[in-house]
DNA sequence: CTTCAATGTTAGTCTTGCCGAACTTGGGTG
DNA sequence: CACCCAAGTTCGGCAAGACTAACATTGAAG
C-alpha cells in the first residue's frame, strides 16, 4: 500500500475521481468534481494539472480525466481507509450509518497505517461498509457485487438493496427513517418515466412510497 | 468547550505551552516552544505573536509568555482530546501505551466533538490516560493529583509512580521494557548528585535500575 | 457552417505556515 | 559599567491552496 507523501486535498481528488466511476460508466468531468470538492472550477483544474504532473492521472486541456495505476493506487486506499472507518464508528462507537460520513471523511487523511491495519483485524476483516459498499481489501482489490441502480430495475420482482450512496447525509437519515437500509428487501410497484418517479414497498410494510429522481438513483439493488 | 475555528499549529502551541506549567512552574520561553513544534524560533515567534493578537495568549517582546483565560480552555480541550484518545488507543485498539502519543497527536486535531463524547462514554469517563496524566473533564476542570519528579523525592521510602512524561517515545519503551508504568511500586535507593542518577528497585524485582537524569526527570511519584 | 453558452483554463492575488538572514534586547561577566 | 552573546524579533520570500476575473475551447442548435 502506498504510504502517501501526498496532501490531503490530492487524496481527496483522487478518491473522488476513483469513486465517481466505482458505480457508473460517465467519466468525470472538473465542474462535478469542483461541487464534489466544494472548489471553484479553476481551483480544480489547477489541482488536475499539479496531479497529472505528478504522474497520477491522464489529462490533456479540455479532455477527460483517467486515473494512471499509480493514482489509482492511492485512491483505493483512500476508499479502503474511509469505509474501514465508517464501519468502525458504527460498529464499535455506536454512530448511526447516516452519520459516519463526514467523520470518515476527515479521519481517513489523520490515521497512520498501522491504526487502519488495527481497525481491519478488529472488525475481522469486513468487506462492505455500512452503505453496502466494497471494502477493497489490503492488497487493492476493490470487491464489486454485480447491482443495478432501483431507477433501472425492472418493476414487479421484489429486489435486495445492496448499496446506497452516501453522497448526501440528508437523504441518508430519510433512508434511515423508512427503514430503507443496505440488505433491505423490496417490490418496485411502478417507474414512471416523466417524472423519474419510483414506487416501491419495502417487504413487511404495508404502504407503498415514492422515491424520487435523485433517491431512486441512489439505490442499488440486486 | 470551545468549538475550535482555529488552525492545527494555534492548538497546537495552546497545548504545548499549556503543558509546559502542568507539571513545573518555570515559563516556557520561545526557543524551547519551537524545538517542541519543530520550527525554526523565527516562526515560533510570529505565531505567538498572532496568538496574541487573538486574544489567547499575554506576551510583551522578550517578555514571558502566559495564557489567557481563552487560550487556556482551548488548550485544556486539546489535552483532553489527546489524552482520550491515547487512552482509547490502548483500551480498545490494543495499543502499547507507549506507540499512542504520535497517533494521538494527528488524530486531536482530526475528531470531532461528538466522537471525543461517544469515546469518553464508551471507556467510562476516565481520570487518567495511559502514562497516568490527569485527563481533564467535559467542563475543562485539569484534575491534578500531587507528585514530585522521581530525582527530588527521598532515597530509602517505597513511592508509587504516578505519570510519566510522554515527550520521548524511545523512552516510554524503555521503561515499558522494564515494568517502569504508571502505578508501579519502586524504592529509591540512591541519588547521585553530580551525575544526577538515581538508583531504583522496583518492588517484586532483585535488581537495581539506574536512571540517569532525563529519566528520573520524567518520572513522577508520590 | 456559424454562433454561443457551457465548460475548462490561465493569470494574478490572498492567506497560512514555514524558512534564512539580519537586526534588537538585555542579563551576566570582566 | 561597558560589552557581548544568546535569545528573541522582524523582514522578505516561497509553496500550497484557495479565490476572482478574464480568456479559450467545444459541441450542439439553428
Amino acid at each position: 500500500m502506498p504510504v502517501s507523501d501526498l496532501t490531503n486535498s490530492a487524496q481527496d481528488y483522487l478518491k473522488l475521481i476513483w469513486t465517481a466511476t466505482e458505480w457508473s460508466e460517465t467519466p468525470i468531468t472538473v465542474t462535478v468534481l469542483a461541487e464534489r470538492m466544494r472548489v471553484r472550477p479553476s481551483t480544480a483544474s489547477d489541482s488536475i494539472k499539479k496531479l497529472k504532473d505528478q504522474g497520477l492521472l491522464i489529462h490533456a486541456p479540455y479532455g477527460t480525466i483517467e486515473l494512471t495505476p499509480a493514482g489509482s493506487a492511492h485512491a483505493v486506499d483512500m476508499v479502503r481507509r474511509h469505509r474501514l472507518l465508517e464501519t468502525f464508528l458504527v460498529q464499535v462507537l455506536g454512530y448511526g450509518w447516516d452519520e459516519v460520513h463526514d467523520e470518515a471523511e476527515v479521519l481517513e487523511h489523520a490515521v497512520s497505517d498501522t491504526m487502519i491495519e488495527r481497525i481491519d483485524q478488529r472488525l475481522g476483516r469486513p468487506t462492505r461498509d455500512p452503505h453496502g459498499d466494497p471494502i477493497p481489501s489490503a492488497d487493492g482489490q476493490p470487491h464489486r457485487p454485480g447491482a443495478i441502480q432501483l431507477c433501472h430495475a425492472e418493476p414487479e420482482g421484489e429486489v435486495t438493496v445492496v448499496r446506497i450512496s452516501d453522497a448526501d447525509p440528508a437523504m441518508l437519515r430519510y433512508f434511515s427513517d423508512i427503514g430503507l437500509t443496505p440488505d433491505a428487501k423490496l417490490t418496485i410497484q411502478k417507474q414512471r418515466p416523466y417524472t423519474d418517479t419510483t414506487t416501491i414497498t419495502l417487504s413487511g410494510q404495508q404502504k407503498n412510497i415514492d422515491l424520487g429522481p435523485t433517491a431512486s438513483n441512489a439505490v442499488w439493488v440486486t
